[in-house]
Formats: structure tokens, sequence, C-alpha cells
RNA sequence: GUGCUGUUAGCUCAGCCUGGUAGAGCGCCUCUCUGUGGCAGAGGAUGCCACGGGUUCAAAUCCCGUACAGCACC
């Protein structure tokens, strides 16, 4: 049995219908993980999310290593039996934390929703100094990146090595190699170098992994390598040679879900348009840290097959609720450009304007919040501050987002997409 | 009944002494969040300054009275 299956191409884009084989079971594609960073994904059980047609959920590598401890899972028997989900885990490698906990330290930067590309660009470069020489994250060298852990003061330097021996501890199903995420906009010269520190850490990875797997908690993990280079093509084109000469199960396409990208989607489509005819047909392809409903559309049509990201559960947790709209979700777009289609509406439940809305959020949803509440009910449960409200949203989103991916894949397998 | 203190934004209060038509915190309203941040931040609305007189070029501010509240004493 191959890893990676593919049971049918679109013949009107890239997009693929496949099944992802794991050491836990199989996984269709494309795919969405919910994330479950600490081992869990936020108020909801294993139970539901098997139940909503979630089939694997991502953690990570740096935030369980710091607690409760990568050697204290593999005395559990691996992070599967700790938090009692037995299908497919993906494990980030901490090379987001680069990014994130640099970020941290320049909150202040954030925030404003109307920002110039010059107040864009100060931020990278704001950032890019911090992971080089910030308080918390306090540099990255060849060697790996050296982290102040924010729980207890003390430093902890994460090597591409030791990144391996964590997720190899935890057992989880996919790990990924360590790389170093630049934010974006960053000089040529920034991304050059960030790349090549990327490359020389997946080769250290790959090699960590082969002489640790046989005697690894979980023996049938895979690793995918991660395409790094900003967004220039050239290095894009460069960082896949190098990861094909390594070799690796699969990879993680890096680096387009921040900054400049985040807030442009275009360089998003454009680099992966870049990027995946120079990947192997038969390895699965998933794009980081990716996106809104229609971004996730997209990129499937581009070749992409597994897609995490917090929108679904982070939004939840700030009152914010995907909303079906009318139009069918794959109706050709209305206007030139990316090719989006947005079919949904993203309410804010606290808002006025829902006080006496008693209807339910979505009326073409089947969640236990769209049964049994209504909006008024679902606004005061925020306004008090009430557990349930961010148990009840969060239900909510995960399933439309796990609609949306049963909806995709219908629509490969009846040439129905876009 | 007498004395003292108080009455300013939805709430709790600052400003009064030394006059120049109002502030804070919380709440409320709106926005932002892409390999997790139950976080954090940005912006916004709201006042017959208890009421009635007076002094003054000008009163939340000084003076007099009234109402209401709290405390103390009868």
């Amino acid at each position: 049995m191959n890893f990676f299956e593919i049971q049918k191409k679109d013949p009107k884009s890239q997009a693929r219908l496949g099944v992802i084989n794991t050491a836990h079971g199989p996984v269709k594609t494309p795919a969405f993980l919910p994330i479950g960073t600490r081992g869990s994904v936020k108020t909801v059980t294993a139970e539901e999310l098997r139940f909503w047609g979630a089939e694997m959920i991502l953690a990570n590598t740096y935030h369980l290593w710091m607690r409760p401890g990568d050697t204290l899972i593999a005395r559990a028997g691996g992070l599967h039996k700790f938090i009692g989900w037995d299908g497919p885990i993906f494990t980030d490698s901490g090379g987001y934390q680069v990014y994130s906990l640099g970020e941290k330290i320049v909150s202040s930067l954030r925030g404003n929703p109307k920002q110039s590309n010059s107040e864009i660009a100060a931020r990278s470069t704001a950032r890019n100094d911090l992971q080089e020489k910030g308080p918390i994250l306090k540099g990255i060298s060849n060697v790996g990146v050296e982290f102040r852990n924010e729980l207890d003061g003390a430093t902890h330097v994460l090597t591409p090595e030791e990144s391996i021996q964590i997720q190899s501890n935890l057992g989880s199903d996919i790990a990924l190699v360590l790389d170093d995420v630049p934010a974006l906009p960053a000089s040529k010269k920034r991304l050059e170098d960030s790349l090549r520190l990327t490359l020389h850490w997946a080769k250290r990875a790959k090699s960590h992994y082969e002489k640790i797997i046989e005697a690894s908690v979980n023996p049938g993990q895979k690793l995918y390598g991660i395409v790094q280079g900003g967004d220039l093509e050239e290095l894009r084109a460069k960082s896949v040679q190098g990861l094909q000469k390594i070799g690796f199960d699969g990879y993680g396409i890096g680096g387009l879900a921040i900054g400049a990208v985040a807030d442009n989607p275009e360089i998003m489509y454009r680099v992966i348009k870049a990027t995946t005819p120079h990947l192997e047909e038969n390895k699965p392809r998933h794009l980081l840290g990716v996106g809104y409903p229609e971004q996730i559309v997209k990129a499937v049509s581009l070749g992409i097959d597994t897609f995490d990201c917090v929108i679904p559960t982070r939004n939840a947790r700030h009152a914010q609720l995907f909303v079906n709209s009318k139009t069918s979700p794959f109706s050709p777009p209305s206007e030139e450009g990316s090719g989006e289609v947005k079919n949904y509406d993203l309410i804010t439940i606290t808002n006025a304007q829902f006080k006496e809305d008693f209807t339910p959020v979505d009326n073409t949803c089947s969640c236990y919040l769209c049964l049994h509440h209504n909006r008024a009910y679902l606004r005061h449960l925020f306004m008090s501050g009430e557990p349930l409200g961010i148990r009840l949203a969060t239900m909510h989103n995960l399933r439309f987002y796990l609609d949306l991916m049963e909806k995709i894949r219908r629509a490969i397998e009846f040439d129905s997409l876009v």
C-alpha cells in the first residue's frame, strides 16, 4: 500500500482526489486538519471531531516539548494514547515558532487593519531582526534556534535533530523538518540565507530521522520536507530541488500564511503555481497555515492536498462564525483575478444586530449549535463570557470547514470543481 | 428636627480650592486576527455637570435657595 494514492485527477485543474495512508489509518484528500497545538483541539473531544469528519489533526512540537515534555508523552505510550485520539496526527516542527514567538515581541506593531505597504515592510523588518537577535527568540544559527521559554524563562535550543527526536517521541504519523520562516516582504539576501539554512537543517533532520525511525514510538512515521523561498519563484524551485535531493515522503509548503502574503493571497497563488509543477505527483502536498475557505478551494485547484489553519477554531473563540450564503460553492468566479469564490459570510455574533435574532446561526447547517440554539442565545453566551459559547462556535466552524472539504472532494469526483 | 458630606457618561469616580461650556477606568458599539493567541490591539458613541436663582465678559467650578441620598446628633 502506497503512502499516498491518487484516485482521480481533475481534468480542468491541478486538483487531486486521493488518500494518505498513515500508520493510524487513511486520510481522504483534499483534507483539512483541525489544529490541536497542545494536544487538544480547543473545547472539542476526539469523538466529536471524528463525528464531523476530521481524519487527521495537527499538534505542535514546540509546545508539547515545553509542556508536558516529549519524553513524558513517550512514557505515556505516545501522543495518540496520551490525548485519546487514535487517528492520524501531523506534527509541526517548531519552525513556525521561529516566526510567531518573534511576532509576540512586536505585538505593539500589530492590529492596524489599514496598513500601508511601508508599514507592513516595517513590521517584517522588525520581525526579521527579532528573529535574529530578539530577547525571547534569542537567535537563529546553523545549529538551530534558541528560544527563551515563556513558562520558566529558561533558554532552550531547538535543533533540526532535536525537533525530529521530539516528534519521534510523540510518535506522530507525519513529521515536519525544522525550517526557518522569514517574514515577507524580505530582501533577496535574507530569503537566500533563510533557504540555505532551511535546506541545511532539512538534510540534518532527514539524517537523524533515518537513524532513529526504527526505534521510534511510531516506526511508521513519515517525514515531510518544507518548501521555502519567500515570494521568489526561482528560490522556491531551488528549494524543491534541494529537498528532492535529500528525499522526503511529502512536502509542506511554508511561509505563505503570514505577513504580506496573508494580506495579498495573489502572492500565495503565484508561488503555489510556480511550486507544484516541480513536485513529484505521487507525494502529498500540505499548504501550511492556510486559510480562508476560498483560499483552500483555490489552492486545491493548484494541486494542494492538505491544509491546516487556526481560522475556524480561533475565530470561533473570537465570536466569528462562518455562514453559508446562497451561491453555489463552486460557481465560476464573477470577477477576473484570483478566481476565488467566496460563498459564505463571516458574522461576528457579538454584534448588536444579533441581540434579538432568534434564528439559527446557519439554517443550512446541521451542527449541534444550529439545530438547538439561536443567534441571540449564542450572543448572550459570548457577552456573558460563558465557555459554552466558544465551544458551540468552535463546533460550528469546524463543521463548516470539514463540510467544505467534503464538498471539494465530491466536486473533484464529479468534475464540478470550479 | 439640627449639623456635616455628597449629587458630573450606563456604572464607579476625577475635575471645583486657584472660573475659560468636561475627563479616566469599566461597560457599550465597530474593526483586526492564516504551520493557535480562550490572547492582544485599534477606533468610536454617550453628558441641560441634580434643579432654580445670583455674581461675572465667562460658572461643573464662587454665592443663595430647593430636592434627593448618606452619616452624625436630637
